[in-house]
DNA sequence: TAATTATGAAACCAATCAGTTGCAAATATA
DNA sequence: TATATTTGCAACTGATTGGTTTCATAATTA
């Protein structure tokens, strides 16, 4: 049961209760409120998501606060790292094949004088 | 069977043939070889990488070369982008912490002059 | 043409998953 | 103290997963 923060990002359910305890911490009954699901379902997600420790507990008497581990959310976006160096360097390069496109125009312009 | 990105990234293989395929196409064959798995399981992964769209193919004679739709991977993105906003955030609070402690503290320094 | 190579798909399997129902423990309230 | 509330956990279920083995098809090569 090795489980990591891609796995716990792959439920829809749990993708929402992360949206949703983003902002501030809420307990297991009013965070099943939101879902079209049991209380006991909700309950089995937040088990998950606190093993993965994207989310943290806080009790206040017989009541369980969770809220979300923002800092987890980094390791998502380092892993997305190597792909947005990608994606910025074909956006350079189009840039450089723009700007050639107008340099080109510019000539041909020039040239048609 | 309604698959979506998410699903796609939870799987550790899955990740690695996205990794392994960003920065060239590469044959099903030639990606097997990276992993400890046979070549069928791969081919299973890049179905459900084609039907979510993250990878592209492109027939060549017998061979068949896939490559990352690296688009796709800005949906990621994009869904990180609320939880960005608030490590951000908490930054500039700490940030305005910080200058309020030093400040504080200048206050302290004068007043014991 | 016959053998080889590259690939996808089908059938099957054990493990895991998300969900439910039922129950026990702890806390709060009447 | 008796009752109600909040919660986690265990047992069960049907669906899905990732993997394997086997087979069919198409393209290349001897």
């Amino acid at each position: 049961m090795r489980r990591d923060i891609f796995q716990a990002i792959s439920d829809p359910t749990r993708r929402g209760i992360i949206t949703l305890i983003a902002m501030q911490a809420m307990t297991p009954n009013a965070i099943a409120e939101n879902f079209n699901t049991t209380r006991q379902a909700v309950s089995k997600h937040l088990r998950i998501l606190t093993e993965c420790e994207i989310v943290k507990q806080e009790q206040q008497g017989r009541e369980i606060f969770y809220s979300l581990e923002i800092e987890k959310m980094k390791e998502i976006d380092k892993w997305l790292t190597q792909f947005r160096e990608i994606w910025e360097t074909r956006f350079n390069q189009l840039d450089k094949v723009l700007s050639t496109m107008s340099a080109d125009r510019q000539a041909i312009k020039e040239q048609k004088k």
